[in-house]
DNA sequence: CACATATTATTTGTATGCAAATAATATGTG
DNA sequence: CACATATTATTTGCATACAAATAATATGTG
C-alpha cells in the first residue's frame, strides 16, 4: 500500500469522523453526543434493559457502557434500578426527561442521515448500507 | 429512523471499529497502534514534515498529533527537531528504528486490507472505496 | 518599525473505546 | 449443600479525538 488513502481502516475512520461531526453538531443544541443518542435510541425501542444487553446491541465494551450511563444519569435522562431477579444487574430506565427527547433527537439525526444519503444515488446508498452492515455487524441481516 | 442499525453514523462507527480491531491485532506484535501506523506511513512517504502538515494530511486535530508524536518519540521511532526557518515549529524525523518498521508494518496492514477486500467483489470494493473517499476526504480524488 | 492578527504547538478538560483487574452474584457439577 | 466456573458491573490505565485556552513566533498593515 503506497498511499495511506488506500487503507480501508484510514478511509473508514475518516468517513466515520465526518458523519460523527455532523451528528455531533446537530445534537449539540441538546447537550447530547452521538454515542449517548444511540444508547437512548435503544432504550426508546425497549425500556428497562440490562447494561449487558445495551452493550451487546451497540457492540460496546461494558466499561464504555458504564461511562455513557454515568453521564446520562448525571444529566437526569436515565436511571439505574436494581433487578429483583439478578442482584448483579441494574435495569436501565428512561426518565420522563429522557423520553421527551425521542422525537426531537430523531428529527435532527434523520436530517443528518438524509444529508449523507444525498451524496449518493439510491442504488449506491443501498449498497453502501449493505456493505457497512456486512463489515461491521457480521452476519446479522443486510439492511 | 426506527432502528439504530439504519443510522449511517452507527454503521460507519461499527465498520470502522471492526477494521480498527483487525489492524490493532495485526500491529500489536510491534507495539504500534493503527493511528501510530498511519502517522509513520506519512513520514515514510516524506520525512521531516511539520506537525501541522501531518494533521492536515491525516485530518487530525493538533492536540491529537501532539499526543501521538509524544508516544512515538518516547518509543524512539521519531524525533522532533527545531525548524530553523520557523521557531514555532518542530520538524518530525524518523529515527533508524522508525524507518526499519516500514516494510514489516506495511506487510501486516496490507494483509488486513486484503482480508477486508475479500469480503466484496472487485466492483463492490472499488465502489466502496470511492464512496468512503467522497464522504471522508471531501473532493480530493477518488482512488 | 509598531501593533493587530494569524499560525503553530502545547496543555487542560471531556468523551469515547478497550484491556485487565476486581467485586458481587449466578449457575452448574458433584 | 459446596465449590469451581461464569456472568455482570465497575474501576483503573492507556490511547485516541476534539474544544478551548495558552504561549511563542510570524505576518501583514499602517
Amino acid at each position: 500500500m503506497d498511499r495511506i488513502e488506500d487503507c480501508y481502516g484510514f478511509l473508514l475512520g475518516k468517513a466515520y469522523q465526518k458523519v460523527w461531526q455532523m451528528e455531533k453538531a446537530a445534537l449539540s443544541q441538546y447537550g447530547i453526543t452521538p454515542v449517548q443518542f444511540v444508547l437512548l435510541h435503544v432504550l426508546w425501542e425497549k425500556d428497562g434493559q440490562k447494561g449487558v444487553e445495551l452493550g451487546s446491541r451497540l457492540r460496546l465494551d461494558g466499561a464504555t457502557i458504564t461511562g455513557v450511563l454515568d453521564r446520562l444519569e448525571k444529566m437526569g435522562l436515565i436511571e439505574r434500578r436494581p433487578d429483583l431477579n439478578d442482584r448483579r444487574t441494574n435495569l436501565i430506565f428512561l426518565t420522563p426527561k429522557g423520553s421527551e427527547l425521542e422525537k426531537p433527537l430523531n428529527q435532527v439525526t434523520d436530517a443528518v442521515n438524509k444529508e449523507v444519503i444525498s451524496m449518493f444515488s439510491e442504488e449506491e446508498a443501498k449498497m453502501f448500507k449493505s456493505m457497512l452492515t456486512k463489515l461491521g455487524l457480521g452476519q446479522k441481516g443486510h439492511s
